[in-house]
RNA sequence: CGGGGCGUAACUCAGUUUGGUAGAGUGCUUGCUUUGGGAGCAAGAUGCCGCAGGUUCAAGUCCUGUCGCCCCGACCA
């Protein structure tokens, strides 16, 4: 009965996934729309889990080399049109500046879509000789991109990131660069999200506006659509040249440098939505849940109870875990529905019957198991505890998405994998774009990424029949 | 930007067909009883019916316009 009633607030997911994605952050309190289209409050509890997130990849950052800045919020036309496909890809979804308080402004100004430009003629300025290089900066700020459909977290006109710009002296150290990001991305993804990604690179159709290489790494919703979560770009020379950046190398000769920009955004936490979630709301990893384990005390109006909560979340927080012990009147049932809703990786019962035999009792959110364990070490146990809700979701997400691939070998097979539910299609490619298009139009699936782990499914293209170049990952991309 | 839906209490919505005193459940406040899966009883507070015009003795309801939001597509992190 119980169990029915505090389902009811959440539509399930297999009866619609939208729905039940926005109920997930409604209910959770991660964020309340406003009176701006595609532009969103991120309450206390959405803005910690992304707190933590930059933490850690702050942490990331540091730990390879990178400084961190900050840019101005507004571009004037002329410096956002110095690269030609920079512009062309970001024009249509900007907004623009044209007054400054009641006077019109000689030159416009767009708010940020992307820092590309800014960094460029910050290095042009401060660029001269190699000595100055390389430079490895990266800033955290949000940017404007004037969406038509906007979704908290996963598209919105204002969304939070990092945006990496780096600047080197060769082309090699710069796809180094490139490389290394993506990897620590991926490893963020996977080590501190427990949500599985494919590495690869975008076709030359999908890169970002201005790069040479576009690498990405791609992960499969509970639902069967891709995301992408992050990207990380290769440049070459070009902005180089469009900016004038040049250097002085050790034989006295002016060169172009290279560069590359990368980035993450609060779009994980959306990804951290329809990768764990279930219909009893949000599942969180452990390693940026605001709160890892909550206390709820059993009848905590009696003598000795709310103490004894009290002193393991002190153990607990000595330990280093982020832990709640809620000592409000709601009963203990509204609790547990409560912090499962919230994805609280780990629930501590504690009630007098516990505190008589030296245990509490401990349950994992991702698979409700139920445990008695000693008061004994308990912050060890918890810890044991949240290493295993990590395990088991990383488990459930790339079982979801090894049932959810299919290899495909001609256009009729990807048609009829998918009448299955949507999902990953792996399929060859003979690198031409008109391929691409024909299998969108008549499949419904995208060219996602070339995975860097190749296979040979044929010899040939699933489209056109000529030779295959490379295996690509197709699907319906948020 | 196309197609569809919706704006009434903090939330979910009924009431609009056929104009006639502004409603329900949940939540909120207070008190008592409860407490191992969203507790019970009692008492209370809460409304520019999205906005602007119009029709009418009378508009949440009819007409015109407008704004916003949600969903599905095309475009994009």
């Amino acid at each position: 009965m119980a169990k029915e009633k505090m389902v009811q607030q959440i539509t399930s997911m297999d009866e619609d996934f939208a729905k039940w994605y926005t109920d997930i952050f409604k209910k959770a309190e991660l964020v309340e729309y406003t009176s701006v289209k595609g532009c969103m409050v991120i309450r206390p509890y959405g803005y910690a889990i992304w707190e933590n997130i930059q933490h850690i990849l702050d942490g990331m950052f540091k730990a390879t080399g990178h400084e961190n800045v900050c840019m101005p919020m507004f571009i004037p036309e002329s410096l956002l049109q110095k690269e030609k496909d920079h512009i062309e890809g970001f024009a249509p979804e900007v907004a623009w500046v044209t007054y400054g308080g009641t006077e019109k402004l000689e030159e416009r100004l767009c708010v940020r879509p992307t820092s590309e430009t800014l960094f460029c003629e910050h290095y042009a300025n401060i660029v001269h000789s190699y000595r100055d290089l390389p430079k490895l900066y990266n800033q955290w700020v949000s940017v404007v991109r004037w969406e038509k459909t906007t979704r908290p977290f996963l598209r919105s006109r204002e969304f939070l990131w990092q945006e990496g710009h780096t600047i080197h002296a060769t082309a090699e150290e710069a796809m180094e660069e490139t490389e290394r990001m993506l990897n620590v991305y991926a490893d963020f993804c996977e080590k501190y999200l427990a949500m599985p990604v494919v590495k690869g690179r975008k076709t030359d159709s999908d890169k970002f506006a201005g790069a040479e290489i576009t690498y990405c790494i791609e992960a499969l919703m509970h639902d069967g659509k891709a995301l992408q979560a992050g990207t990380s770009h290769y440049f070459g020379d070009g902005f180089a040249k469009a900016f004038e950046i040049m250097y002085t190398d050790k034989e006295n000769k002016k060169v172009y440098p290279h560069q590359t920009s990368w980035g993450v955004t609060t779009r994980l936490i959306g990804a951290i939505i329809m990768t764990h979630g279930d219909n009893n709301g949000l599942v969180l990893p452990p390693a940026v849940a605001p709160v890892q384990a909550v206390i709820v005390p059993i009848q905590q109006f009696k003598e000795g109870v709310l103490e004894k909560a009290n002193e393991i979340a002190d153990t607990l927080r000595a330990a280093g875990i982020r832990v709640k012990v809620d000592d409000s009147d709601n009963s203990p049932g509204w609790k547990f529905s409560e912090y499962e809703m919230k994805g609280v990786p780990v629930r501590i019962e504690i009630g007098p019957k516990d505190i008589e035999n030296g245990q509490c009792v401990t349950v994992m959110r991702h698979n409700r198991q139920k445990d008695f364990v000693s008061l004994d070490g308990i912050a060890d146990t918890v810890k044991q505890k949240l290493d295993e809700v990590r395990d088991g979701l990383y488990k459930a997400a790339l079982e979801n998405r090894e049932n959810r691939t299919y290899k495909c070998t001609d256009m009729d097979g990807i048609t009829k994998a998918l009448e299955a539910g949507d999902g990953f299609v792996k399929a060859m490619w003979c690198g031409d774009e008109a391929c691409e298009d024909k299998v969108k139009e008549i499949t419904g699936v995208g060219s996602r990424c070339i995975p860097f782990e190749q296979e040979n499914l044929s010899d040939v293209c699933v489209c056109c029949g000529k030779p295959a170049k490379k295996m690509l990952y197709w699907g319906k991309a948020y």
